[in-house]
DNA sequence: ACGCACCTACCGATCGGTCGGTAGCCTTAC
DNA sequence: GTAAGGCTACCGACCGATCGGTAGGTGCGT
């Protein structure tokens, strides 16, 4: 071992961190209950502690949301949205996007992003620091439906307004969706690309 | 005063009922800040009240939830589905569903349908009842799409998901709106109803 | 005199969080 | 090889505050 081995390398059965299983856990619980609805005990038992030995991990139940919330945003960030900004034509972006973002919800835990409205208990500055971070993600969408109207390739809509409606039809799966329905998701994911592009592509 | 007269005749200022009055700025709370973190005593200081005074009109928390619900739905079915289900059209009729429920967000408070979630937190019984009764909205919309596909109006769409996505981005309305944005109204209701038949119909 | 609307004072339970410990492993010294 | 020391990961027991809810009373309009 040496100065450059870093690395914390205790791992669960599934190559997790701990602390990881516990920030997993944690968003789960959140978004099914909400951050109130959670209390530190159910999060204790549910990850096999006790509430003293959880608090050994992080330091307060406000962090902790903070954390999730951050690392959601990131996970956003790098698999969402930067690859979407190399690209350049506006239309193969913006399905993309939402190619990208649905997936997402299955693979990376995106659907966290349900925690966002929760960030009201944080501290103001904490607050405002998470809610530029998902600005600028709107800011991207905005963007894109400028380029689109530029090129003369978008329906009468207004980009503010439609912009809203496109992150809610894809946020809003992980509201709904139940994986015992007879969705797939590369359906699911077709089916939110194909019905946000036919609402804002003019017929060409 | 006679049998007949059994309306509950105290009003507040506004012609509430202390009643009304205690279950929509309940509503209004929950809302912001969710069921598990409304607490009762802020419920009481908000109209004005202690906890016990407060108990005098109600029975539960939990029922006081169930009351809010069974109400938000009562008037989604009033103002949204009975009129619409009057209009032979399907594509008329989506139309009109979409424009009531999106104007209801402003004139009759059904922004309070962001509460059915909650209905997590009541008895098994009755999470039944009111999932039922949204279940019959959706079947609303479900039938309506099928109509639309037999008459060859509709997009190469799933219906079932479709539903879906046309219901997220008018409850998402009263997610992301705040009123101080330039945004009007009416701008708000065109819009929502433009951008989701943009979305569903073909092209004649 | 009666009941409605409301109060003060309180209940047991649960909340987020902390305290002082301890079992087991890893390193270092001899 | 092994004992000492330290560190990580946890635990039982507990804290003050707040939770949903209640008992018993007061004042007021009819």
């Amino acid at each position: 071992m040496t100065i450059a081995d870093t690395a914390k390398s205790k791992a669960t059965q599934e190559g997790q961190t701990r602390n990881e299983e516990i920030f997993q856990t944690a968003a789960e619980l959140m978004v099914q209950r909400g951050y109130a609805g959670t209390s530190m005990g159910d999060l204790a038992k549910a990850v096999g502690m006790t509430k003293a030995g959880l608090y050994h991990h992080i330091s307060s139940k406000q962090d902790m949301l903070l954390q999730i919330l951050l690392h959601a945003m990131e996970e956003l960030e790098s698999t969402v949205i930067e690859p979407a900004k190399r690209i350049a034509d506006p239309e193969e972006r913006l399905r993309e996007m939402i190619r990208l973002h649905v997936r997402g919800l299955f693979d990376h835990g995106l659907e966290t992003a349900l925690l966002f409205p929760e960030r009201r208990h944080l501290e103001p500055a904490q607050q405002q620091v998470v809610g530029q971070r998902i600005q600028s993600y709107r800011g991207l969408i905005r963007e894109t439906l400028r380029e689109l109207a530029d090129e003369g390739k978008l329906q009468d809509l207004d980009i503010n307004i439609t912009s809203s409606h496109i992150l809610q039809t894809i946020a809003g799966i992980a509201r709904w969706y139940r994986k015992d329905a007879g969705v797939t998701e590369a359906q699911l994911v077709e089916q939110t690309v194909n019905f946000n592009l036919f609402a804002i592509l003019k017929v060409s």
